[in-house]
DNA sequence: GGAGCAATCTAGTCGACGTCAAGTTCCTGT
DNA sequence: ACAGGAACTTGACGTCGACTAGATTGCTCC
């Protein structure tokens, strides 16, 4: 299509969430401001506010948008895979990783509406193939509650990617995903033969 | 002392801290306000901005408050303790959870004035704490190279701090590092004899 | 004990922001 | 074709961070 100028932007809203990713991902979720996505997408200044109610709504379309994403990558790993838990460690990190911008929303609820029925939702989703991932661990491993095992698990992969996104890890080499695997190897390594 | 109207506030900067403090515990980092700040003190807008040029500068000082507290934290376990880096790791979820405002900070580069001094002199200051919980592990558990003993103790816990801290845990009981020793003590629970 | 001086605080201003209310343009369904 | 609603604009209000100039205080040093 042409560049016409026409009244309606045509799709605002996406517009304004990628924008949104890219601000996030480069200066952070204090750089965020209404305005200059408007102006981005060449837009009148209160134009996003109708999409997304305020500035705490933009943020929580992102959040929900994340936490889709993060049931979908957890569940790429099939049921009944060896080490199961600890793969979807990994792809919890991966996902961290490459997802930098959702990943720093998802976890603030202060900055987000936390009634929102859409982001409680996709909340559930994301917990409920994360803990999916302790059903098939041995029970000599689950412990008493299966809960701490799949505490400890989210503990370890969701320190270390937050570690890692904000700078705090700086001398790692290229392939974090690779690090944090070896990682939980080294946890297991005086495991019983 | 009676309340006389100085001219002079007498320990602004401590007061702001504190302020500010109670107000990130409560309503977040993105409730702080520099003016707001001021009200409380009952002083001039622009009078916190001489003692911490700007908003960076007054979270870079609670960063910075809240790194050596948390190097005296873990300085606190005598060397030569059995499960030192355990415990190491009790203390950092320790004192997360009692300090809660200078820990949503400490993480936050974005936030903060990465090329203060003081700040960086704190922060190698804890990480130095950090690393000496590693060197009387076990050689066998220690692996390769000592750095990822670290890291592993060092994501268990920040992981869950921060999952603790941002509500992602509402279900736990009411000792929460109590409920991280017993993560830990699940990890190696299959452990050689 | 007082002059000078730096630290501390006040007062005023600027541009930018979020949010609200009211108006305008476009599109859809009937 | 036309009513009605969705998408966007325009304008305004109060608050904010940052900057500047100037007032006041209290400490230091002779």
């Amino acid at each position: 299509m042409a560049a016409t100028r026409t009244y309606h932007h045509g799709d605002l809203r996406r517009a304004i969430l990628s924008a949104t990713l890219e601000v996030i991902a480069s200066d952070g979720v204090g750089a965020i401001s209404l305005r200059d996505l408007a102006r981005r997408a060449e837009v009148s200044h209160a134009a996003p506010a109708h999409h997304f109610k305020d500035r705490a709504g933009l943020l929580t379309a992102i959040a929900t948008e994340g936490f889709e994403l993060l049931a979908a990558a957890l569940a790429t790993v099939p049921a009944g895979t060896s080490h199961r838990l600890r793969e979807m460690g990994v792809r919890y990190v991966e996902f961290a990783l490459s997802h930098p911008a959702h990943f720093a929303v998802m976890f603030q609820p202060q900055l987000l509406h936390g009634d929102d029925p859409e982001l409680t939702a996709a909340k559930e989703l994301a917990s409920r193939a994360l803990h999916s991932g302790v059903e098939d661990l041995p029970a000599a491993r689950r412990g008493p509650d299966g809960r701490r095992a799949a505490l400890a698990a989210w503990s370890l992969a969701h320190g270390f990617a937050t570690l890692r996104l904000n700078g705090s890890l700086p001398q790692l080499d290229d392939d974090p995903a690779e690090t944090f695997r070896a990682l939980v190897n080294d946890q297991r390594v005086a495991d019983v033969p």
